[in-house]
DNA sequence: GTTAGCACTCTGCGTACGTGAGTGCTAACA
DNA sequence: TGTTAGCACTCACGTACGCAGAGTGCTAAC
């Protein structure tokens, strides 16, 4: 559709307003890259680019800015040369990468805490990272650790080697050995289940048929769901709200105020995050976001799994004109990093 | 040292800015507020007020500003005044507040999360809660949970009814009896211990008089310093930052990123909660902050306790021109509803 | 198809100027 | 002696104007 010279001035166009965030004239370009064509030609070209739905201008007299559909082409294509040779990240920053991430790991929020400081540091935008709790882990067994006459811990063990602890009551003097007894009891009756499924009902059922006590049962229920609860929670890191404010796009205190906003909410951003569907990398440019407050940004996203599970996304947040090529290739390389990370957390 | 008069006027100049931002002149004053008095004569009180350091002109013929000695004075006399009649907060508010809490408080977290939320959006400040984790907890017991042929999962237990957990490498074969007798062992020697206390030496010490794994003691070292680790740190949580944009002082982006950035440092502003003495609340106005970067905004602070300890501080960070009054009143209120939380989380 | 030339448009910036709010000072008044 | 009216003065702010610079679209020539 776009010949060669057409295509080739976009692309200068859009290279040249993402560094400058200034609408590009003809002039300059002739100036800045030696194409061999004069001012007037670009501008002939220029003014078909524009009527073809590629650039807009701010008003008559001002350069010309890429249009959402420009930033389309131009991501969709280099996406595409990127599949045959991937990354672009200097050396310097690969270290940086590497090293920020020895900083501290001491548990998996560490881990996202990082990723989300790491892509927002490198990105000059803002940064969120969506970690999916495993709500598909299967019971393995509980067990109960006696804390005083009444109350008592009870763990759960799931098949992934986690644990999850909660608070229950128990008739005032039960021995050591009734609850070795109830508990291992019990964990033959709910082995294999995933946890999600063990409501109140099954467990009920599987309460009945070894004790009687009504005062336990009901804080078993209570801490069993609380658990449950707190799996299949999603956390939510951001990073790096501080760097809008270097992007000359939002020097307007609204525009930041619009956008601190939304990502003040959890759950908005927790929507944003899970509409991405899990093929990959997905860039969302300007008004294709369906997303009120972000119709004006543009969002980098990619899901990272682990055995085929979708474990968490990753997304930089930031003005259209966005540096595509260096948010994507520092994407794709934590992208693999975290994938590496996850399947052995040391 | 000041006449009732100046005291009434100063007061007055001192509401009027806070509520408008913008420099009070004599003639609003003789206008606003039934005196009897007239501009000129409010003039010359003004000039002797701004003498005696407790206002500042912007420029001549300006209006005039409160000075941080006046805000100074303004906020200990009333918190003189509030020890008789404590809080001024509106039924309406106190209603917002409780029925923020009973939002969902599944957890600790959850509880300082709308802490941290409520504060700011009832003074429409940032608000900082930081959330000591109790390292004074000791040592009750400590058990393996198997897991699989070479892994377990160790539980420790204190004496304050919390537990919490480690992945620990174990001989293969070990048999579940044996595991029992050493966690046994063990939790013998350890009993009554602060948590800090058990340091590798201690460990070593102790393990090595039931077995002489070195793999398994390798593990358990790493294991419970992580624990150690983890609940002897401070956990931040911020709010508001998006408030601060309404406020005039910050239509200027350069301070909001600056203040955004001092935010966004977690050790930072661990260090400036900590830096505020234990004695309830405190008021810091201006340049009496000794952190570079707040050294234009003030900050109300109140540890909370539980028994005697610390659990945390919270805080509400904004421009010198804060509504004090209000900011204190909520967190008094705050305070209140906290600790009797605290007591008794259900 | 490409280019030089030219008239035109729009923004940004500096200057000038009037307005309004506020001050300080002085002199008169109670 | 404290209070007040009056007045000249100052400063920020908004509006208007002119000018330079960057960029465009169009036309005619190469």
């Amino acid at each position: 559709m776009l010949n060669d010279r057409k295509r080739k001035i976009l692309q200068i166009i859009i290279e040249d307003y993402i560094e400058t965030a200034e609408p590009v004239g003809s002039r300059t370009i002739a100036r800045k890259h030696n194409l061999g064509l004069s001012p007037a030609t670009i501008r002939n070209e220029m003014s078909d680019l524009e009527l073809l739905g590629y650039l807009e201008q701010p008003h008559t007299s001002a350069g010309r800015v890429p249009s959402a559909q420009a930033y389309r082409l131009y991501v969709d294509s280099m996406v595409d040369s990127m599949k045959e040779e991937p990354g672009v990240l200097t050396e310097n920053d690969r270290a940086l990468i590497n090293s920020w991430y020895k900083e501290r790991i001491r548990n998996m929020d560490d881990i996202f805490k990082s990723t989300a400081k790491i892509l927002s540091r490198m990105t000059q935008n803002v940064s969120l990272v969506l970690a999916n709790k495993k709500s598909t882990a299967r019971f393995k067994y509980l067990k109960f650790l006696p804390l005083s006459d009444t109350q008592a811990i009870m763990c759960i063990v799931t098949d992934d080697g986690a644990m999850d602890n909660g608070l229950i009551d128990i008739p005032a003097g039960m021995s050591s050995a009734e609850m070795d007894y109830l508990s291992g009891k019990m964990s033959n009756l709910l082995e294999g289940r995933r946890l999600t499924e063990i409501t109140g009902d099954l467990l009920q059922e599987v309460y009945s048929a070894v004790s009687e006590d009504e005062v336990m049962l009901a804080s078993l229920k209570k801490a069993i769901s609380n658990i449950v609860a707190k799996n299949s929670e999603q956390k939510v890191f951001l990073g790096g709200a501080k760097q809008l404010l270097n992007q000359p796009e939002f020097q307007d205190v609204g525009r930041v105020k619009n956008l601190l906003g939304i990502l003040e909410e959890e759950k908005v951003v927790k929507d944003i995050l899970n509409a991405g569907d899990d093929s990959g990398l997905k860039v969302t440019i300007g008004s294709e976001n369906k997303f009120t407050g972000i119709k004006d940004c543009s969002m980098v996203q990619a899901t990272y799994r682990l055995n085929g599970q979708i474990v968490g996304t990753m997304a930089v947040l930031g003005p259209t004109r966005m540096e595509y090529r260096k948010v994507i290739a520092v994407m794709n390389y934590l992208h693999k990093y975290l994938e590496t990370i996850l399947k052995d957390p040391k």
